[in-house]
This record gives C-alpha cells, structure tokens and sequence, in this order.
DNA sequence: TATTTAATACCGACTAGTCTGTTTGTCAAG
DNA sequence: CTTGACAAACAGACTAGTCGGTATTAAATA
C-alpha cells in the first residue's frame, strides 16, 4: 500500500459509498464506481480481490468515522459538565450543530443502507453492520443510565429504551430526510428528543 | 384480468416485496421472483410490461394495504373517544396492539428500501413515494393539532415536529429491528413516544 | 349443435447486453 | 530486474426483455 495506492483504495471506497446510498449496492456495477474514479478493472481489482470485498470496506470506513465523531463529540461533553443531564444535551447540541453545518439533505446511513439489502452480503459483513449499529446504542445507553442513576425520570423509562429511541429518532430522520429532501429534519428530531429528556429529568419548579 | 390472472400477478408482487426487501430492487432478478413463484418469464411479462412496472405495483400494494390499516385504527381511536388525547393514545396502542400480533422481526418498509434505492426508480416512483410518507406524516399532523389545541403542551412542540418524530421512530425502528431481529422493539418505541405525550398533554395532578 | 374465432394465461427458448472477475501486458520507481 | 499500480481485452454467467407457441375458455356463427 503505497502513498498513492492507498489514496486510490480510498477513492474508489468514497465514490462507491455515494453510489451505494443512491442505487444500493447491488445497483452499484463496478463500471459505474470506476466510471467515477475514471479507473479500470485492472486498478479495481489490484486494490480489492472481489466487490465483496468493496462492500466490507465502504462498511468500516463508513463505520469507523463515525465513531470517531461521536467518540469525539461524547469526550468534549463528558469535559465541558460533569452532571450527566447537562453531558448528554451537551452530546446532543454537538450533534446538531454538526448537523447545521451540512449544506445538503442527508445521503442516507451506509448502516441502514446495508440492513435493507442484507441478503446481498456475507454473513460477516452482517455481523459487522449489527455490531457498529449496537456500539452506538451502548454509547448511548451508558449516557442515560448516568442520567437515571443521578436522577429519577419523571416516566418509568431504561436507559436501554431511550437509547434505543434515540437510535430509531436518528436511523428514520436519514430515510425522511432523504425522501423529503429536508435538510433540517434530523436537527429537528435531535431537539424533539432533547425536550423529551427535559421533561423526563430536568428539576422540576418545585425543587 | 380474471379471476385467476389477478391471483397471479398478486402473487408475483407478494414474492417480489419479500425478495426486494431481503436483497433490495437491483439485488432481485426477475427469474430469483419467477423461481419463487414457480412462474416463467411469458407469465411475468403477461402480466408487467417491465421491471420498473413491478416496481410500481410493489409500492401501490405495499403502500395502500398499510394506509387501509391506519384509516381504519384512526377511525377506530375517533368512534372510541372524543378527547384527542385519548384518541392518539388509542390510535398508537392500536398499532402496538398490531405490533403484538406478529410473531416475525420486522421485514422492512418497502417505502424505505425506495428512498435507500432511490436512483433506481423512475420520478413518478419516487414521487409517489414520498407522497405516501407525506400522506402518512400528515395523518398524525392532523392528531397532534387537535391536541395542541385541546390542551396546552408542556414544552414547546408543534404538530408537524411530533408527526416528523412519530414517523421518524417507526422508520427507524424497522431498520433497528431488522438488525437486531427484534421482534418488539417497533411496540417498546412506540410506548416511548407515548410516555413523552404523556408527559407533553396529560393533565398535570395539580388541575 | 358443431365449428370457427378470439382472448386470456402461460410456457420456454432465444437475444443482446451487462455483470463480476481473469489475464496479460505496460510502465515507472527503487 | 523486481515489484506495485494500473490498463485493457477477454470470458462466462446472468440480466431484462422478446417472440412464437400452446392450453383453455367463451362467445360468435353456421
């Protein structure tokens, strides 16, 4: 893997992921990743032994960035407070603001984009999907356990469901913002989610 | 189109919805439905002038048999109460009580797999489409304005913010419980919306 | 009543093109 | 003079779609 080749691999692995998320990855023919990178079989092939192999890659790549966001985004609130409500609205404004920064509707989740066409990969790329999807949700749900134990929810709520909702908030804004073409939809939810969590844990007046 | 014709071509578009959402659209070949139905292709082309007019029929389908079902639970939870908080309440226990019923993980949206597949469609089947989450959105829309204007909400919200949330949830549950192969998380997310109503429009122990 | 006509529903071989993957070859750098 | 990075022709399987044929039914007609 050289200078030049790794950046080759990674062109290909972006122009593939665009693809993907517009025409599935079945959608996706070779042809069409190399007629974006304007490459041959011959270099598709030297990078990757099959487009199985494609698949796998665009699936960390994808995977592996946006954990670092999010790993980032939790640090910088877990420093910024060190009451886990103001942490986890913290988490959610940085959210949002990276949200705001986006000039364009979403292009979808290469996650979900995966789950809905699983019959097309290998049990292992499966597994990988199922295993980012779940790491999320524990990032979360550890956040919201912080919460309950600090401070009783004004619902009978676990930390394993509002994780899970967060992560359902998130997963079906990508697949309304795409069909709306709404860039805001999924900042939107994001507050939506933040009221929730304000009326089930903010002090209420009488404190 | 007799009798036995129609039975045919449902039974196309059936096998069809199953397989598009196992592999996605461009993942289903004609002959993977053809096998399936045990038909051939003069069958198949007797009864669609293309693949893209499956596609079509798969969408209509898929799409009126769901609203039929919400028309019906909305004009269940409006004959069951005059409240229009009672009458949300109803409608989203309705669902769950649908949810309860099933005894398979979700299979997936085929609203959904469109819009992650998107490219592959013609614009009338894209419009349609996000008509159709439109029309659905709008349903809840009407629910929460008569809500809101039934009762003072708690915190900040508008109805078109908790119909965007509603739907949000519900699509991002089947990509979750499709990944998961959770059969009840799409029921555990829709309780959680209604505590957060709950917490929004119940009138509060001091009225 | 017997027979043509027509329409629907379906079969399955065939075509033209696309798909993933292979192979052989080129070229530059170390 | 070998190795990494890529080009380009090629192979074989698979794809959507076509076409000529058959079975069945029912209406029209003689």
């Amino acid at each position: 893997m050289s200078e030049k080749g790794l950046s080759t691999r990674h062109r290909i692995i972006k122009a593939a992921e665009t693809l993907v998320l517009k025409h599935g990855f079945a959608g996706t023919s070779l042809d069409d990743v190399l007629r974006e990178t304007g490459l041959t079989k011959g270099a598709f092939f030297h990078h990757f032994k099959s487009k199985a192999e494609l698949a796998k890659a665009i699936a960390e790549n994808y995977a592996e960035a946006d954990m670092k966001m999010f790993v980032d985004w939790s640090a910088q609130a877990d420093r910024l407070s060190d009451d886990p409500y103001e942490r986890v609205m913290i988490f959610l404004k940085l959210l949002e603001e990276f949200l705001d920064g986006l000039t364009e509707a979403p292009q979808g989740c290469v996650l979900a984009a995966y789950v809905y066409a699983s019959g097309m990969f290998e049990p292992a790329v499966r597994e990988y999907v199922r295993g980012r999807l779940d790491w999320w949700q524990c990032l979360y749900e550890k956040k919201f356990q912080a919460l309950i134990d600090a401070r009783p929810p004004a619902a009978p709520v676990t930390a394993r469901a509002l994780a899970e909702m967060i992560a359902s908030i998130i997963q079906g804004a990508f697949v309304l913002g795409m069909a709306f073409k709404d860039r805001e939809l999924m900042k939107r939810q994001s507050q939506q989610f933040r009221h929730y969590l304000d009326l089930l844990f903010r002090p209420r007046a009488a404190a």
